[in-house]
DNA sequence: TCAGCATACTCAAAAAATTGACTAGTCGCG
DNA sequence: CGCGACTAGTCAATTTTTTGAGTATGCTGA
């Protein structure tokens, strides 16, 4: 009963379709949270029976109708629940990381590509990262939109992503580059 | 299929018990994986009927015997092909983010408590990551150990743990820091 | 013009993860 | 001597997530 947070807490910020949702949730959200367009249609009309969420067809002309949701009181309120209980620990999964730990027993050369793919695929994402915050900002320094600014929650966890992916890039490099210099110093070797 | 490449990655490094593979999927390799004691114990059975894994019972005294594991042959070819594979994609879920997101919309306060909470958990797990790191190289510059010491794997998953921690830390603390100049600066208003 | 892609969604089955309840022996502490 | 904690597991039910296969419509570029 967690996905169902993370969808209202998305909502908070406009209304969105379950398409749009889906979309969000492959990228942006992704950042904290992931999901499949399919879980999200099901949370959306399990919100909706449970009230949390209100649901409204828009007509739509060149392409198919579609209906937005809009967290009702009742959903801000689970919200609000949600903040108070405790947290469930961080819950991270990397394949990466699991062939790195097994890198001095298995081949290194595909893990050294996909490394290098990794960070190229970060330096990408904080690029977005980085457009991404300066158009909530607006004309704003970030000092000063950090203390007045309106949406201040999306622009935090922007912050996170983005020092996620700073890290995620560093530590890639770093690494594909120690496995490559051992890899020469073992070709040396023979 | 993928719970079964961390429980082989781990146990390359040394054999396990189930339940010592629990302990350490609770802390240490949840750095990068995370799976509960049921998991692995019917994890450690399906590896062993396909051959992947070896185990053998060993016999304690003043405690109940156990069964250990060990990685065999074909374990090995199973990670090769596994590290072969493209990866999926790096896999975040973190409740705290997600209250965060709605933290401009519901009451901050227990935001900020668990943002300091998880601060100082984080100052923990460095401390951990700190030690395990200098035991793992133990007397050896990091560049030396880097460049030749053995089990180079755990070594920099372990790097990137404490890189994770650090820069949890400096979220946390930074996030909680704006959330509560933000409460104060809105008291002050009334 | 027509294939392919994007929008917008649905249904069902399989696999994986979580929750909860148990067994059973040992150790130390009061 | 009994209580709780730690080691070392097992079993079953439920919930969540993933995989796969569809339904429609409309726009665009070769």
């Amino acid at each position: 009963m967690a996905l169902r947070h993370a969808v209202l807490a998305a909502l908070l910020d406009s209304d969105f379709s379950g398409y749009q949702l889906a979309k969000a949730f492959d990228v942006g959200v992704a950042n904290f949270w992931h999901a499949l367009p399919q879980q999200l249609y099901t949370e959306l009309a399990k919100l909706e029976k449970e009230g949390l969420v209100a649901g409204r067809e828009v007509v739509q002309h060149g392409r198919p109708n579609k209906r937005v949701f809009t967290v009702t009181g009742a959903g801000v309120a689970e919200l609000e629940r949600f903040a108070a209980a405790e947290p469930k620990p961080t819950f991270i999964r990397d394949d990466l990381l699991v062939k790195v730990q097994a890198a001095d027993r298995v081949g290194a050369g595909h893990v050294v590509r996909q490394l290098d793919e990794r960070a190229a695929a970060a330096t990408t994402r904080i690029a977005a990262f980085e457009a991404l915050l300066a158009r909530l900002r607006g004309d704003q320094a970030e000092d000063d939109y950090l203390r007045h600014g309106t949406r201040i929650g999306p622009y935090l966890t922007c912050l996170r992503g983005l020092a996620l992916e700073r890290e995620t890039r560093e530590w890639c490099t770093g690494t594909a580059s120690v496995l490559r210099a051992r890899e020469a110093a073992h070709a040396e070797q023979i």
